[in-house]
DNA sequence: CTAGAACTTGACGTCAACGTCAAAGGCAAA
DNA sequence: TTTGCCTTTGACGTTGACGTCAAGTTCTAG
């Protein structure tokens, strides 16, 4: 397949399937006239490289990564990196859910007009962490 | 307390403070001589500040929440938007957590060397969700 | 009173993942 | 062959939340 096709299977614009070929995330074969030609694998790998960038890695991490995912074998050095994102996701997930209270709380204010309970969720959940 | 002080306590730099008296996010009172002066109570207005933006909303989104927070008072239309945001946030936690598991079976890969269950969870979840 | 740390505004720089535009060439159908 | 969509490389633009530098001012300890 062509680099339109992908791009609509994928659910990503051509030209980021030229960047990601350019970040050294994604191959592809040429024509006799020069457009780029794509196995049907590559749409799962495209899914699969905008899982990562979902996870917060950057395109160099990822260019990383791949080879090893390929390769089904993981360095220690690779190992460490990847132990250390896997902690940032997790902590990114934890602020978030932090933060989605936050809304939820607002969303209370505004839907239960009159409870006591939402200030105090508010207020003070940031002056003494997130447990009562 | 001057804007050093602040920036220390709350963990941000000074230019962050700035930025967010410029966003309409904070206020300060000024000295004589034009110095920022803060209350005690702007190290937790800081401290939400960064909270929702950890949740990803934007300055212009937050700086309409904040008066709403303020004020107790959630109007019709900043509803919308906030539940339009808490949807956001709810899925990005949940494209965090499917990365998530993709980084602990690459690191499953590494500290497991010979499982033959790994390359399943590597490759096959993004071609059919996440569920087995 | 004076050194020097802290503060002021203003303005340009950064970084990542693309968007967008331009000029040119490739490809498939009629 | 011609029409017209698809693709190519190249290069500049965008966005958000600040970083950073500059030149000048204010505050405070001694």
């Amino acid at each position: 397949m062509r680099i339109g096709e992908l791009a609509d299977r994928a659910g990503v614009s051509t030209r980021a399937l030229r960047y990601y070929e350019e970040q050294g995330l994604l191959r592809s074969s040429r024509t006799a006239g020069g457009q780029r030609v794509y196995p049907p694998s590559a749409e799962d790998r495209v899914r699969l490289i905008r899982e990562l960038y979902t996870a917060g890695l950057t395109s160099r991490v990822i260019a990383e990564l791949l080879p090893a995912v390929d390769a089904r074998h993981v360095g220690p050095e690779l190992l460490a990196r990847l132990l250390d994102e896997r902690a940032r996701t997790a902590a990114k997930v934890a602020e978030l859910q932090a933060a989605g209270q936050r809304l939820d709380a607002l969303i209370a204010l505004a839907t239960h007009p009159d409870s006591d309970a939402c200030p105090a969720t508010l207020d003070q959940a940031a002056a003494r962490g997130s447990a009562p």
